[in-house]
DNA sequence: TCGCAGAACATGTTCTGGT
DNA sequence: TACCAGAACATGTTCTGCG
């Protein structure tokens, strides 16, 4: 008698039972859901990224993405239960940016993909131990990991093609910068720089003011030790980044689910600061999320850095990667 | 690794997985017979009959049909799950007989089928409260409700059609009379007779010997009475009338099935008789295996008589429906 | 090494109760 | 009455141990 004659949300096998835990899904997903969360027992998909969603954990992954929630009536057990689900989504992340760093420091990438051949499958391959990057390769390396970092993200894959583009495009320089100065302060580098130890900028190029290099490789950087933020932390910042409504162009429907999208993380970092830093825990998400500032400062910094060695050095600035000219 | 790609015999979806519990079956199969054992818990099919097999109970028998049988290691409760068998099998049956007895007390049936006819559905309709049987109808309705128990039996489908309709045809008519002389036996008559009171074989024809009409009252019902033969004695015995390898014209394949049936419930027979009789089992089992002699010596009474009684009265015995005529 | 019984675990379906 | 969380039950799959 149900109007409701749509798919499972997430298994798309079984007609859905009816708005369960926020999602529209079939019973067996609606009790698996449960019982996941119950039992604590989240476990990593074997092949990440390129699984067929059919496993244990990417299921669950599913679950989480089509929203759903545990609230159960006993009070007081409610936010142990959600942590796990907070635990389930950032250990996802930490485990598709793991896959994003091996591919950062052992792979190489030939070609130079428009944005439309970015975002069908990246192909990487094992780059030998005695070849040395210099810094535009290393720059390409690291802003087509993160791109492909981005792209695994779940609900990027359902943005429509056009939405995709769009949005990676406008976010990806910035996730680069963010990533790279996160590593930086990782490692305890005091100055933005490559796993080799070249610095960012690329130093030394006459005429270009040592003012403005110094911005870029300090402001970020001071900003992340002054906060001591985690890599849980870093990577929550990372997905918001990529939440933003306002990115242009995109379309009505990526909209509402950019912004669905935003809620979803901010509440998630909101709650991970609420648990680490108890009383402080909402200044400690004003604190992470206004990074975002920082993090366009250093941009703008390092475009008006671009420009300027444009202008000084024409020639060491030829073979531009079309990802880089924003070329779709 | 494994050369057995044969699907599992019960549930005919998975491919077996071995040799289970005796039989060739999937996992599940394995697992769901082995729960129904240990838990019990043994139902009957809402739709006897005309079940499409899907249900628990239809699952359970055809895994008994398979020849599936519990023997757990634990010595001492092994006679127990056996008569969880035991009684399954008889349960069955006598749900079975249970219809038989509904249709023939409460239904008619117009027409007057083949062999072949008969071996699809036999469509019975509603018996006005009103209609009065004549002796003629009441040995019909007698003889095709039988039939339909007896095709009812689970291995008699796996016969072939030929087969089938030999076996049926071999026996109907001694399951008719075995039939009613238990129903008699029952509700202690001391004569043959159809449930309106009219006597087996119709009386007062004139020419016929008395001694012979005494002889068919009497002798299978004396037998039934000195033995106390209970229903579920006069249901195994009835099967196993029909698990006669001898049967004239039988195939290879179906001489095969019926001797494997036969041992099957001959052992279930004697099992009830251990139980129900200890040390003299063996000898009530005997008992009423020789009960088919008293049948089968009836039926040649009855023979004789029927021809007497063309000769005397022919015009009486127009109109012999065709199974009585063993017509294909 | 293999095959199977049984345990343990995972998944799916139906029932129950509160709102 | 309809809906949904959760319990209870039923089914299916994988692991373990033994001969
Ligand atoms: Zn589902
Ligand atoms: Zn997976
Ligand atoms: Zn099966
Ligand atoms: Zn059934």
């Amino acid at each position: 008698m149900k109007v409701i004659t749509q798919k499972c949300e997430v298994c798309s096998k079984h007609p859905a039972s009816g708005f369960n835990y926020g999602a529209c899904v079939c019973n067996s997903c609606k009790m698996f859901f449960r019982r996941v969360i119950l039992r604590k027992n989240i476990t990593d998909c074997e092949n990440e990224g390129v699984c067929i969603s059919k496993c244990r954990p990417c299921r669950f992954q599913k679950c989480l993405q089509a929203g759903m929630t545990f609230n159960p009536y006993s009070p007081g057990s409610d936010l142990h239960n959600n942590e796990v689900i907070l635990f389930a989504i950032i250990n996802n992340l930490q485990h598709i940016d793991n896959h994003r760093e091996k591919l950062f420091n052992n792979c190489l990438f030939n070609g130079d993909p428009s944005f439309t051949e970015v975002l069908g499958t990246l192909n990487f391959e094992e780059k030998p131990p005695d070849l040395n990057y210099i810094y535009k390769e290393w720059s390409f390396i690291q802003s087509i990991t993160g791109i492909d970092f981005l792209m695994k993200i779940s609900f990027v894959k359902k943005l429509e093609l056009p939405d995709q583009i769009v949005v990676i495009k406008n976010i990806f320089i910035q996730f680069s910068i963010f990533s790279i100065a996160h590593s930086c302060y990782t490692t305890k580098l005091s100055r933005l720089s490559f796993p080799n130890g070249s610095e960012i900028p690329e130093p030394n190029i006459y005429g270009v003011s040592d003012n403005l290099r110094i911005r870029i490789q300090g402001r970020l950087l001071a900003r992340l030790i002054e906060l001591k933020v985690s890599k849980q932390e870093f990577l929550l910042v990372s997905v918001l980044l990529l939440c933003d409504p306002c990115t242009p162009n995109l379309s009505d429907h990526g909209k509402i689910l950019i912004t669905s999208q935003q809620k979803y993380y901010a509440s998630a970092l909101l709650q991970h600061c609420l648990i680490n830093y108890q009383s402080s825990g909402p200044s400690r998400f004003t604190d992470l999320l206004f990074l975002h500032q920082a993090i366009s400062s250093t941009i703008d910094d390092l475009k008006a850095h671009y420009q300027l060695c444009q202008l000084y050095q024409a020639s060491n600035w030829l073979h531009t990667k079309k990802i880089f000219l924003c070329i779709d």
